[in-house]
DNA sequence: ATCCCGAGGG
DNA sequence: CCCTCTGGAT
């Protein structure tokens, strides 16, 4: 995709969706830390359903802490990797109060030294929750970028810092949506839905038939 | 069967 | 690099 290309791209993806947002339901910072922790390989939709009940008695590190490890699985049971989760976050809200005061930290090395927080999560936390210029590359993104060439990469960092280089900064959490969502409905692993793909046009990306 | 807005450990 | 963790929706 050619640089020129991609104002017309993401105006394409806007159309479609002005006002994309994230789907996952939180009412402070450490509930969003929380929420896309507990996000990894499972839909936003059975993570709300999780959150729904356990925020409502555990919207704190602290009352998160008292809930004890099997306390919190019984909350979150229902949504993929729920052990490793659990222990996760518990272990995550103890340094939250250790060493944060109870708050989630602002900065990248902070939140990464968080444990089951990697990059995309700390990406989404810093771009959500504290307006930082970041890009959060799942599966998705990482797809769509490589396989349109807006912004390829052989991994998800390169991919990151393709996109930054390459995407507008007013564009940049929008984009971010954008391009899960093109990559889950449209641009889909196995066979991508080219030719009900509105943004075609820019891709370099031809499959080989026109045949649906 | 396959997929879902990953991260940690080997 | 690879493997594992995990249940629910489709």
């Amino acid at each position: 995709m050619k640089p020129a290309q991609i104002q017309a791209f993401f105006t394409t993806l806007a159309t479609a969706n002005p006002q994309p947002q994230t789907e996952l339901e939180f009412a402070s910072v450490f509930e969003l830390l929380a929420a896309v922790l507990l996000s990894a390989q499972a839909t936003d939709v059975s993570v709300n359903k999780a959150t729904r009940h356990l925020f409502l008695v555990a919207n704190t590190p602290q009352k998160m802490l008292d809930l004890g490890l099997e306390g919190l699985e019984g909350y979150i049971k229902t949504i993929g990797l729920y052990h490793s989760k659990a222990k996760h976050l518990l272990q995550t809200c103890q340094m939250l109060i250790n060493q944060h005061g109870g708050q989630v930290p602002r900065t990248r090395e902070a939140l990464e030294a968080l444990p089951g927080v990697g990059r995309k999560t700390a990406n989404v936390v810093l771009n959500v929750a504290f307006g930082e210029p970041t890009m959060a590359v799942d599966t998705h993104i990482f797809r769509v970028s490589n396989r349109t060439g807006l912004a390829p990469g052989k991994t998800p960092l390169a991919v990151e810092q393709a996109l930054l280089k390459r995407v507008p900064q007013a564009f940049l959490t929008d984009a971010h949506h954008w391009l899960i969502l093109h990559g889950r409905y449209v641009c889909q692993a196995r066979t991508p839905r080219c030719w009900e793909c509105a943004v075609a046009p820019y891709c370099d990306f031809k499959p080989k038939t026109l045949e649906g």
